[in-house]
This record gives C-alpha cells, sequence and structure tokens, in this order.
DNA sequence: GGAATCCACGGTGG
DNA sequence: TCCACCGTGGATTC
C-alpha cells in the first residue's frame, strides 16, 4: 500500500528567480522542481484571477449520470494576454529557464478553482493523447489556500506529496506526465486556491 | 470516530 | 475498433 512521504522543504526563491528551485528526481526519468513563495503579488494575482477569469463549470458524463467537475477552469490558449502581469512574467523566467531553445516557449495557461475542499482532480497524467511517448513538460504556480499535490507511479508504488501554498511554484519535467499520475484530492477543509498550468502548447 | 484511500461503475473520444 | 480516462460514493484501512 501507498504511505505518504513527504516533500523537502525547498528553500524560499527569490521572486520569479529560479536559482532557488530544489529538484527532487522520482526515479523511471521523472522529476520535480519546487520553490516556495516563489510568485510576487500572490495575493494581488489570486484576488484577480479570481475575479477576471471567465471561469467556467463544466459538466461530465459519468456512468448513468450528468456530474459536475469538481473545479472551475479556464484556458489561455495560446499566447493570449494573461490577466496580470505577473503571470505574464512568470510564463517568460519559466521559458528563458526550462525551455531555452529559441522555439519553445510555454504558450498555454490552463487555470483550476478549486473553491474548496470539495473541489478536486483525479488521478492523471498530462500526455499527448493516447499511448504517447513524448515527454512534456508542465510548470504549476499555485495561489490562494495550500492543497496537497500527490505523485504516484504508473502502475502502483510509493506516492509522494507535495504541499502547494501561496505562491509557490512546482514543475513536473522529464518523463513525469508518461510514468507518473498526480491528483488533488478532496480534502474536509480549504478555502478557495487557483493553480495556473504553464505548457508549452495546448493539451488539456 | 474521523480522515484518507481504494475500488467499481460505463459512456466518450482519440 | 478499442482502450484509457475520470467523478462519485460506499467500503475499507489508517
Amino acid at each position: 500500500m501507498d504511505y505518504q512521504s513527504t516533500l523537502f522543504e525547498a528553500p524560499v526563491a527569490d521572486g520569479l528567480s529560479l536559482a532557488g528551485l530544489t529538484r527532487r528526481e522520482l526515479g523511471q526519468g521523472a522529476w520535480v522542481d519546487v520553490a516556495r513563495t516563489w510568485l510576487p503579488e500572490a495575493d494581488d494575482v489570486f484576488a484577480t484571477l479570481a475575479r477576471e477569469v471567465p471561469w467556467r463549470a463544466e459538466k461530465r458524463q459519468m456512468y448513468d449520470r450528468l456530474v459536475d467537475v469538481p473545479r472551475l477552469v479556464h484556458t489561455y490558449m495560446v499566447d493570449e494576454p494573461l490577466p496580470h502581469p505577473v503571470l505574464e512574467r512568470a510564463r517568460e523566467a519559466l521559458s528563458d529557464h526550462y525551455l531555452p531553445e529559441l522555439l519553445e516557449r510555454f504558450r498555454t495557461a490552463g487555470c483550476c478553482y478549486y473553491r474548496d475542499g470539495r473541489d478536486s482532480v483525479a488521478w492523471h497524467g498530462d500526455t499527448i493523447g493516447r499511448g504517447s511517448t513524448h515527454d512534456t513538460m508542465v510548470a504549476i504556480v499555485s495561489v490562494g489556500d495550500p492543497r496537497r499535490l500527490q505523485l504516484r507511479p504508473r502502475g502502483g508504488g510509493e506516492s509522494v506529496s507535495v504541499e502547494m501554498g501561496h505562491g509557490d511554484l512546482l514543475v513536473m519535467g522529464g518523463s513525469c506526465q508518461r510514468t507518473w499520475e498526480h491528483a488533488v484530492p478532496k480534502v474536509a477543509a480549504a478555502g478557495p486556491r487557483i493553480s495556473v498550468q504553464f505548457r508549452p502548447f495546448g493539451v488539456f
């Protein structure tokens, strides 16, 4: 059975500098980078996102009924302007650091609004279509109440839990989306949290 | 006893 | 065609 191991605390980063990152190798070529309180103006970013993103409540057919997706979502497509200048700066800083090749940038920004502890995402990997062997990178900025992001190897194994707090940055890279899956489980008590996931292209 | 985790369910889309 | 995907709720485990 799984037991929880907790990621060691990464040092606090100097706003938008990626010098203070802590990398955790997960195995099988997967890794996770964490920088605590990385995003400047996190309070303002949260307030702006909550207010200005055109949040969409989706429904999903699950077996015999139509069910609410337990979070609000919106995707900013390729090179669409983001609603807060700090997010534009974050996208540039992340692209420069992780995708130094001139032609590759973080382009899409998927936003999720977890209104309270009942909102969640089930286990999944962000693969590029079925059976893809292409590795993709996902950079996640979290604002608002802290929530746990859990990671576990596909096919079973010990799971890893990462706390995503206000202004924290988490980057999943290497084979992470292919060989591992992740989830944000429901919890008994939590306030609102918004995550912004930057990807090199538009896949959700 | 409460919280976390596991499991089974089946329509959909790539 | 076929199979991985995903939210819920009850059971089970911690």
